[in-house]
DNA sequence: TAGATTGTTAATCGATTAACAATC
DNA sequence: TAGATTGTTAATCGATTAACAATC
């Protein structure tokens, strides 16, 4: 169990753990039993200090000399992040998006298990998507707290996003995935994580077009 | 026209520009021609310095007493993330997020038009995606280079990632926006952008995780 | 034991925030 | 003009990297 220091463990170290967490998977199924900071630092492009500083986060004590056992390493990332008892999920937005993600069995890696979508639309109501059943909006409420589910994702079209948030947390939903660009507002005690694949673009297009900038630049 | 200072804008700024065009688009359509970074900050939870010092990334230049022009600072954002004219794209691997991705009209905002699809899978290639053809994988070399694509969605699962991206570089494809949780290998002059959603999910486990901790103990 | 590797403390770096001068 | 707001320089903060002691 990772010690609760009561500090926050950096937001940096935290988003690359799935990346140690697939590495290590692999070396597990290779058959290796141990591995260094160094190692996993140079197959994942990182310095071995930050590879220890964000092991660390979890909980984990390597050996001197010897390294990271990697199935304790692996169980260490996967309780740190609750990823060791999948959560229930449900989405919220049946849009192409919505669908495409209650398709998506990658999640399933990440602990995360949508269990069913839910809509305003009347069309896409008692349809089966993916093997996943489609309830209207309303049911949500009641549903999700005869389920337990505390995790929504949110993929409605932006305008909508609030209100669905709203319902959301108002059926007893504790954690929000949102892949809208809407800025949420939510009681304290819901977390929010924002997809904004938008901003992921931005990075790729503003480089984009430096690099072709440059490009023009240098043949003249 | 955005200075080249030579100089590299910060990611953090690059990646809230999105957030920034949204809301300056939805004020411009309430009839708004001027805005101060204090009123920019409060809708999206910024301080009004790093409003500013984002802004100012595009090369915008503000007035004081009045604040910035709406429709010229759009203009400014557009051109420097290259949104002004949209870039055609081609997405590889035609999954279940990859169907998605070629239905998602939300992209088309973001200056991105994805034109095609591409697989290695016979039954999935001549099919129709959302009004998109399926292609086979060999044939991107060709017609990247005949319809002058310079971008790639890369969407296949981890395994074939560093395959497909070759491909897409052999293609002449200059940027990849990869889906895949695969650290991908490519020349210097190929950007890359990696999406990582397990990173985002690993945010909000742990979060959660957290949240529920805390909840626990506090009720005792 | 000696060497390799961890854990931790200190130094560096970059981004955020604060302070303030410039200006419409 | 006076007040509000920008642009810029300085201070703070947090994350990354480097240095080094502890240890198997």
């Amino acid at each position: 169990m990772p010690e609760d220091t009561g500090k926050f463990a950096p937001l940096p170290s935290i988003r690359r753990l799935p990346a140690y967490l697939r590495l290590l998977q692999s070396l597990r199924a290779d058959g290796r039993d141990v591995v260094s900071c160094t190692h996993i630092g140079k197959e994942l492009g990182l310095v071995c200090t930050q590879v220890r500083k964000d092991l660390a986060v979890t909980g984990i004590v390597g050996k001197p000399k010897v390294g990271y056992n990697v199935p304790a390493l692996i169980a260490s990332i996967e309780e740190f992040l609750g990823w060791n008892n999948p959560q229930d999920a449900f989405l919220v937005g049946v849009g192409s998006l919505g669908r495409a993600l209650m398709g998506y069995q990658g999640f399933q890696e990440y602990g995360l298990r949508i269990v069913a979508g839910f809509d305003v639309d009347p069309a896409k109501i008692g349809v089966e998507v993916h093997g996943k059943k489609v309830f209207p909006l309303e049911e949500l409420g009641n549903t999700a707290a005869e389920m337990r589910v505390l995790v929504g994702v949110l993929t409605v079209p932006a305008a909508a996003a609030q209100d669905a948030a709203r319902s959301m947390v108002q059926a007893g939903i504790r954690a929000i995935w949102n892949y809208t660009p809407a800025t949420l507002e939510v009681p304290p005690s819901v977390v929010v994580e924002d997809v904004k694949l938008s901003a992921s673009l931005a990075v790729l297009s503003s480089r984009l077009a430096e690099s072709l900038r440059r490009e023009k630049t240098e043949s003249v």
